[in-house]
DNA sequence: TCTGGCACTCCGATTCCCGGAGTGCTAACC
DNA sequence: GGTTAGCACTCCGGGAATCGGAGTGCCAGA
């Protein structure tokens, strides 16, 4: 399939690369379909409308065009968006300025938390796009420390810090009380036993332990495993994840949702957020920029969106996913450099942290 | 003022008051401007459509209703609804079966924050308004634990758990480090000394220790008290507050909002939660069941909603407000008793808690 | 005081029309 | 063979005109 595409590629001479290259451009810029006139006046083809309706028909037939009715002009279709993306595109870098108010913000917070969500409003102010950042479950997590309180007799609250400096905390519901003495030595315990390795790894230490341990009648040390099983299950239950999304008031505004009727859908769409979880999980395997374009994906297909998205976080430990969100006419060439470098700023600022404690 | 509306209220004679109620009746199931022909059809008056028109006349004089255009029928104003509900509207109480239905789902939940989450979805689905639970600042909360944990070097977790079981976490930026014993001990000290005391309470005691201990030297009682002030400023800062919002969907789906225009300016309103949070703040203060209609606040006055609201939490010690939210067409006979039942029982709940443990 | 009747108004849907924009095709041209 | 001019065709969108329906206000009569 890929190298069909490539072949397709190839196949295009270069007029006709140039064509599709400034349909795209002209369509992204106006949100108009692009008629052959207008596409003489730009000056940068030595040709009358008639030549080039010659090659913009070669062009929708190879299905990189489509009318959205007849007798007017064209727009580009998904595969044409997706030949420009690989053939066409000049990324244009971001200029220094923008580099630099990016790196200042994230270098002015701290708090992990407040880094994703400030990500996210930077991808979008600076797209004018919705912009996402997504954290998935923290099993793959190291952890510096584990600790426990008593929040009533049976309830307790679970606070994991992690080595990247994340905290989660969950309140756990237990069979058996603890006392506030018990509780203090089990975080000892395993915040020393533990420091370094991930959740799951610690799950299945535990539950070796368990069965090796039976015999013993350590009292403690039975509930100290026992709590430890429960947290861990608990706090990386396989939902668990976090969702910045930030700007869905900008996307509303676009031309391309002005009716009532996509207004709704798309509202609708940005309100669910589950399908773009589960869109952005199976994103976190692949490495580098990842652009999905309409009927690419089932999300996106189904609401005309284009999503750019990269991972953050060492490669070694992919910690999740950022992105912008918006329709499939959009400049991806100046997406990409953005979603590209905040993923960067974002991995950096996690692993200074990381360092740095 | 109110004065004057209550001379109003005894200002119609019975035919209008029953008039009006029948044309707000007919108006919030329909949707419809109700003309005076459908009045006369409905079978409660025994009078022509000629002479209903002279008493829609009035009511239009004393503006309890308007004409969208001339020549539609009429529709209530927001004077109109107040009358209505002051004086003419019979609560529905609500059936066995709902009120067991909504003591069961709550029986089910623990966590105060799912307490909050399940009613303010109960208020979504049983009312298809937007469901809001509201829980302000903490500052009046009774404390039963606080808790420190070391995240990093100068970074630490403050857990406070309320008397009445609403837990809340914050991770504080220290300007000296704490070593994990240090953090140990100055739990178990605030904790044994504070218990019972409102935030508000413990911070005023903290600064005056500070000044009577400076003398002292107790490093570690300083150290204490400087850690203490830093988390009670931080966690009971003005801002910090909850809000749930629940069932946005359902209004945008109203005839009111059917037009792009409209659909916008509402989605945009429940996005931006200041003005909201605004209002609920300024609702606290009273007790019973509020109503605001359209005009008569300036929120609901830019996107003519109407809110339903209450306050729950004990009567000497409210914790916030839960209300829903929609158009000013809404059941309000329906909505009064849905509201007030689920406040009750969510203040029971609460309180239910706080004994237990 | 109530009611029937009548004139008037306004909305909304439908229809028709027309200009603009753009294409596809063909034939001529270089 | 590639390129261009010309022409017929199609479709969209906006505007004007039309018409029926719905509702009111008012007046005169019971």
């Amino acid at each position: 399939m890929v190298q069909k595409l490539e072949v397709h590629g190839d196949d295009l001479d270069s007029r006709a690369r140039e064509v599709l290259r400034e349909i795209v451009m002209q369509h992204v810029s106006t949100g108009e379909a692009i008629s052959s006139r207008s596409l003489a006046k730009c000056g940068r083809f030595q040709l009358s409308p008639a030549s080039l309706r010659n090659v913009m028909a070669d062009l929708e037939d190879l299905g990189y065009l489509q009318q959205p009715h007849p007798s007017a002009g064209r727009v580009p279709t998904d595969r044409g968006y997706r030949f420009f993306i690989d053939h066409l595109m000049k990324s244009r870098v971001l200029s220094q300025r923008e580099r630099e108010s990016i790196d200042d913000q994230v270098g002015h917070v701290n708090e992990i938390e407040d880094v994703l969500q400030l990500t996210s409003r930077l991808l979008s102010t600076l797209s004018d796009q919705v912009g996402v950042v997504f954290m998935p479950t923290l099993m793959q997590f190291t952890i510096r420390s584990m600790d426990f309180i008593a929040i009533a007799d049976n309830r307790i609250m679970c606070v994991i810090v992690g080595t990247n400096g994340v905290v989660v905390n969950k309140v756990i519901e237990t069979r058996q009380p603890f006392s506030r003495d018990e509780l203090e030595k089990i975080s000892r315990y395993i915040t020393g036993e533990f420091f370094g390795l991930t959740l799951d790894t610690i799950r299945r230490r535990l539950i070796r332990l368990t069965e090796e341990e039976r015999a013993h009648h350590d009292t403690m040390l039975q509930k100290t495993i026992a709590l430890g099983i429960e947290a861990v299950n608990d706090v990386a239950a396989p939902i668990d994840h976090e969702l910045y999304v930030e700007g869905t008031t900008s996307i509303l505004m676009k031309p391309e949702f002005a009716d009532a009727v996509s207004l709704r859908k798309t509202f609708l769409a940005l309100q669910e957020k589950e399908k773009l979880v589960e869109l952005l999980n199976s994103c976190l395997s692949e490495d580098g920029l990842q652009i999905l374009i309409g009927s690419e994906s089932d999300f996106t297909q189904v609401n005309n969106f284009s999503i750019v998205a990269r991972r953050y976080g060492s490669n070694s430990a992919p910690l999740g996913m950022v992105g912008i969100l918006g329709p499939m006419r959009m400049e991806y060439a100046r997406m990409a450099p953005l979603v590209d470098y905040l993923g960067r700023a974002l991995s950096r600022k996690i692993e200074e942290e990381e360092q740095q404690q």
